[in-house]
RNA sequence: GGCGCUUUAGCUCAGUCGGUUAGAGCAUCGGAAUCAUAAUCCGAGUGUCCGGGGUUCGAGUCCCUGAAGCGCCA
């Protein structure tokens, strides 16, 4: 069975889950839970960064340890993910065992690869304030004392920075400039979207400094083997999640790597598309295949930020609204790489007209009629009218266009496809009128109609089970009349026209989305 | 400062290789229908395609230039 591997990144346990988080990790499920649909073998991997001086400063200001720190932290985020129907297949801590030995194999294969050197990191350093600042941060900050560089003063309080040197181990990043110029350009769907790709490359093709990936500073993290006063910076240890959480190196044949798509923000681009590939080759492993960086949200028309307190929480709203429709906003209100606008009215606007009076209603109006007309029983189907074949025609377009954009994880274009069946669903019913035909006592007519319907609806709701797995059960459940699991469908078995048989009973409908007023 | 992107209907945006009358959704207005969660369907549109110049038989599309906004780098 053909594999696929998707990512979100590891999160870092000094910040609590947010909107953003909760974006990137909906996105990776809804991609997991459509392949899993279409039968490939998913590995959908989600996790925590533990690790680092954020974490340990924050835990000796709080008088814990950092490991504990962190577990109060990933209990907020492993209680958050199944609340959010998220099918991860695996959390990766990077404080376990299996990621350490991930890091450390990592770490010797790259210096046995002739790529680690011992050297002096150069950082500028304020005593009073205790706080480190590179020469780029205190330039940007406009703190040069007198415009030469050995005049530095603190961003915070003005004072004199010193220069301090620490000894690191760097590696050779400037090695691999040209090897990955040339994969960029190989591959145009290595990085996506396009505009970030031509930002990483314009970045690399103006030349690369070698990476410094060790400390002294902080001991929370994972020993350099061999010399332990050093701790792996985060680079090395955070991007290694991906391999270790397969079990590398124990395992020699990584059965999901390369991995199919890394779901990034666009704040950690380079150290995926730029960093991670050299290491990659360094360690002569695959390179993943895609690299997919989206955009921010604002929360009604602000950025989020912790002093204007408007970061929403992600418990805040699922108190209010179901994870379906929080999953089904976020993805369709914005195309996947572009910054986009949580609202409350748009979301309010977009369930209203696209869930409750579009699908929710041709769902409701459909088995209605079925009820009202037919029992809930649906019957054979007579002759076929080219309005019939038109719908059957689309449903199988929809399908195929629908493969199409989760393939670019264009999330925003595959629902704006179902979309439009599900408008094309009720112009059928407009067209045919199946009340007149009840009227008439056209009842093969009627029967060919209710038909095509209800194969419509349960077509459509297989396409979006992925995007909404607890309301697209519902409807499968109404249409199918029994209860059903999300993970029992297949597009093999359920794909196909035709799967319901004559005689088969539909339930009374409920509202599947009532509006909101 | 360097490189790149964006600018199209009231709003959000699509527009392939230069080619008929520039499109979609939402919002607005008019009509039809009554199965349905007052939902649906049909119709009507409105356009200085950011400004200026150029290439061309022909430019939203290509080139030059200006403006505004944004991104990455420095």
């Amino acid at each position: 069975m053909e594999s696929y591997y998707v990512t979100t990144p590891i999160y870092y346990v000094n910040d609590e889950p947010h909107l953003g988080h909760m974006y990137t990790t909906i996105a990776a499920d809804v991609l997991a839970r459509y392949q899993r649909l279409g039968g490939r073998d998913v590995f959908f991997l989600t996790g925590v960064d533990e690790h680092g001086q954020k974490v340990q400063q924050a835990a000796e200001a709080r008088g814990i340890e950092p490991i504990a720190l962190a577990d109060q932290v990933v209990e907020r985020y492993q209680s958050l993910w199944p609340e959010l129907e998220i099918s991860n297949d695996d959390f990766i801590r990077t404080s376990s065992e299996r990621h350490k030995a991930g890091v450390q194999a990592m770490w010797r294969r790259l210096e046995n690869a002739g790529t680690i050197y011992k050297d002096f990191y150069e950082d500028w350093y304020c005593v009073p304030c205790e706080a480190y600042w590179t020469e780029t941060q205190l330039k940007d900050a406009g703190c040069l004392e007198s415009g030469a560089s050995d005049s530095m003063h603190c961003p915070d309080c003005k004072r004199a920075v010193e220069k301090i040197q620490e000894e690191s181990y760097f590696f050779r990043l400037s090695a691999f400039q040209d090897r990955i110029v040339e994969h960029i350009k190989a591959n145009p769907d290595f990085i996506a979207p396009a505009s970030r790709r031509n930002e990483v490359l314009s970045f690399v093709e103006s030349g690369l400094r070698d990476l410094s990936i060790s400390r002294t500073t902080f001991s929370w993290g994972v020993p350099v083997p061999g010399d332990e006063k050093h701790v792996i910076y985060v680079w090395i240890d955070a991007l290694t999640n991906y391999l270790s959480a397969l079990g590398f190196p124990e395992q020699e044949q990584l059965k999901y790597w390369p991995a199919d798509v890394h779901l990034i923000g666009k704040d950690i681009l380079r150290f995926h598309a730029v960093y991670w590939p050299a290491m990659l080759m360094a360690a002569d492993l695959p390179l993943p295949k895609r690299i997919y960086a989206h955009g921010w949200w604002t929360v009604e028309g602000e950025k989020m930020s912790k002093s204007k307190g408007n970061a929403l929480r992600p418990a805040d709203l699922l108190e209010q609204y179901d994870a379906d429709i929080l999953r089904y906003f976020l993805l369709r209100e914005v195309p996947f790489g572009q910054d986009g606008d949580f609202s409350f009215t748009a979301l309010k606007q977009r369930y209203n007209s696209e869930l409750a009076n579009d699908v929710g209603n041709l769902l409701n109006r459909s088995l209605s009629m079925l009820k009202k007309y037919r029992g809930g029983v649906l019957g054979t189907v007579a002759e076929e009218q080219e309005c019939d074949r038109a719908l059957i025609a689309d449903v199988e377009a929809m399908q195929r266009e629908v493969a199409d954009c989760m393939d670019r994880q264009a999330f925003h274009l595959a629902l704006d496809r179902v979309n439009a069946m599900v408008r094309h669903g009720n112009r059928y019913v407009e067209d045919n009128a199946p009340w007149a035909l009840a009227k008439q006592g056209n009842d093969a007519r009627l029967d060919t109609v209710l038909y095509h319907l209800v194969e419509i609806l349960r077509l459509v709701a297989l396409q979006l089970l992925p995007f909404m797995p607890g309301k697209m059960t519902q409807m499968l459940s109404q249409i199918l009349d029994r209860p059903v699991q999300a993970d029992e469908f297949s597009f093999a078995a359920d794909g196909g026209w035709g799967v319901l048989e004559a005689g088969h009973q539909c339930r009374k409908p409920e509202p599947l989305f009532p509006r909101m007023e």
